[in-house]
DNA sequence: GGTGAGATTAACT
DNA sequence: GTTAATCTCACCG
C-alpha cells in the first residue's frame, strides 16, 4: 500500500465552516503514528452558533480546544464513560468542530482489536466512543495538532465516497432536526444503520450483503 | 433480532 | 442535582 499517494490534510482544509468540512472529511483517512489507519464514513458538524454545540455557551475549561487553531483535536469525555474526538474547524477563536463518528478499519487492525477488546471488524470504529478507543484517543491528545507530524493525522489518498447522505444528528435534543450528520451511503461501518435513506435511488440496486 | 436500563465524569442550573 | 455529541449487556421474543 503506497504511502506516496497519501497527502496530509493541511490547516486550510479545516479553516472553513464545519458544515463544509464535515462532508469533505468522508473518505479521508485517520491515522495514528503506530500504524493504525481507518477511513472515515460518518461525521457530524457543530458550529458555534448551534445550540447543540459544546461551544454555544462560550469558552470553558472543557471546550477551549475548539477555540484553538483549525485541524487540532478537541477530545472530551462523554456520559462519564467514553472519549470522543473532534477536529477543530473555522478560524482560530471560533469554537466549532466536526465529531468523528465512525470509520472503516484498514491497517493496524490488531492494535485496534487489542485497544477495544473486541474482534469483529464492525465493532472497532462504528461509533464516536469506539473510534476514539480504537485509536487510543483520550485527554492526552486534547488540543494536539492533527495537521503536522503529531500522533494523529488526517490523510487524503484520493478516494471519494460513492454517495454522501445528510441526515439529523444522533443523541442531541437541541436543534435536533438540522441535517448535519454526514455519512457514506451503504457503508457497513456506520455507528448505526442509516435511518431512512435520503437518496432512494441508492437502495434500488443494492448489492448482496454478507452478515456476520 | 430488538429493546431498555445502567455505568460514571464534568459542566452547568 | 441534572444532563450529556454513548456503549454494553441483560432480557424478551
Amino acid at each position: 500500500m503506497p504511502d506516496s499517494n497519501r497527502a496530509r490534510l493541511p490547516p486550510e482544509f479545516f479553516a472553513r465552516m464545519p458544515g463544509e468540512v464535515a462532508p469533505d472529511l468522508l473518505g479521508k483517512l485517520i491515522t495514528r503514528a503506530d500504524g493504525r489507519v481507518a477511513r472515515l464514513v460518518e461525521v457530524e458538524a457543530y458550529a458555534q452558533d448551534d445550540p447543540a454545540a459544546h461551544t454555544f455557551g462560550g469558552k470553558s475549561q472543557r471546550n477551549r480546544s475548539m477555540f484553538g487553531p483549525p485541524g487540532h483535536l478537541y477530545v472530551y469525555f462523554s456520559y462519564g464513560v467514553h472519549w470522543c474526538a473532534n477536529l477543530v474547524c473555522g478560524p482560530e477563536g471560533y469554537g466549532a468542530g466536526v465529531l468523528l463518528r465512525a470509520a472503516e478499519p484498514l491497517e493496524g487492525i490488531d492494535i485496534m482489536r487489542k485497544a477495544r477488546g473486541r474482534d469483529p471488524l464492525r465493532d472497532l470504529c462504528s461509533g464516536p466512543g469506539r473510534l476514539a478507543q480504537a485509536f487510543g484517543i483520550d485527554r492526552a491528545l486534547d488540543g494536539s495538532d492533527a495537521t503536522g507530524t503529531g500522533v494523529i493525522s488526517l490523510l487524503d489518498d484520493g478516494a471519494r465516497p460513492d454517495a454522501v447522505i445528510a441526515c439529523p444528528r444522533v443523541g442531541i435534543s437541541k436543534n435536533a432536526d438540522a441535517p448535519l450528520r454526514f455519512l457514506v451511503g451503504g457503508s457497513r461501518y456506520l455507528s448505526k444503520a442509516a435511518p431512512r435513506p435520503l437518496v432512494p435511488t441508492l437502495t434500488a440496486g443494492r448489492k448482496r450483503s454478507q452478515s456476520s
